[in-house]
DNA sequence: TTTACTGCAAATATTTTGCAATATC
DNA sequence: GATATTGCAAAATATTTGCAGTAAA
């Protein structure tokens, strides 16, 4: 994730924060540091690790909390990816536009430019939008050939 | 959802399972049948509800097994919508565009045909895609009064 | 000083698993 | 008849909550 995006999520949630006098803690700011440093999508767990090599930990509840926070304020977006929970930073100035496979999870970033160029002459009614995300799930072509194989029972889930 | 997409689905689950000698159960048919009669995207529970008002009643851990063998099949997706789990018939053969009020929750299915022309003629290399979500986030016109005003804890979670 | 926020541990909720009974092949 | 699949209940995970202590404003 960019710098400016990084940095413009957490002017966001200072302006909710100072906006809806709600208070400035270092965790809050710690996770969301730690969210923007992640490399593509991630566990709540994924998220406590960097947390303690950074060494900040922070509790479950307020790593949930935080979340939470985040997903309102569209910082972060919860996907499903093979089965499991998982989290990715979200503030995108312009509208993305992504594929996500959902065998291996995978992020890659699709450029559509006439998708785009749709999306900006519609209109939604009664609606003011501050941005718009675009996924398109299914299956990366390197995980197409294992697919039809085996298909037991065990590993599953992505690692944590 | 559609009858062709359903039987379609069914079909995709009739030849696998004759393929990999897997038996054809009445419950798998059951759950996959609900699964394409449901309206948009559905909880494990409303699922189970289904199914029970069918007269129909599968035990949750048969839901939850057919669910991961669908899930793998393709023949439904499991989506992240606003802190909530839920799942929807994959077969999809239109994309699906929602605005999303971030104070209510309130989520509207948006009608774009130019958008939705432009993405069907967007080729994604070396990906197959199942199924495209688009996403605008943003303020419903109702919820624009109350807006700066308090922002309570409550009331977050979409309805089960 | 006030009270929102944190951490902890307990409570809930969600999903998976082991196993005996059953039904498909 | 052999065994994959089911339902049930228990186990494992994941998430939320209550509360007392802490710290931001």
């Amino acid at each position: 994730m960019e710098e400016r995006e990084k940095r413009r999520a957490k002017e966001i949630l200072s302006g909710y924060l100072a906006a809806t006098k709600h208070r400035r803690t270092p965790e809050r700011f710690a996770v969301l540091n730690a969210i923007y440093d992640m490399d593509g999508e991630f566990s709540i767990d994924e998220l406590g690790n960097l947390l303690e090599r950074k060494r900040f930990r922070v509790s479950r509840a307020t790593l949930y909390n935080s979340i939470r926070l985040f997903l309102d304020l569209h910082l972060v977006v919860r996907h499903s990816i093979h089965n499991n929970t998982r989290y990715s930073a979200a503030l995108q100035l312009h509208p993305r536009f992504q594929q996500i496979c959902s065998e291996c999870g995978r992020i890659k970033d699709v450029d559509a430019p006439k998708v785009f160029e749709a999306l900006e002459e519609t209109k939604l009614k009664r609606f003011h939008r501050d941005y718009v995300s675009i996924y398109a799930y299914g299956i990366c072509s390197s995980c197409q050939g294992r697919i039809t194989r085996r298909r037991d029972k065990k590993n599953r889930k992505i690692k944590k």
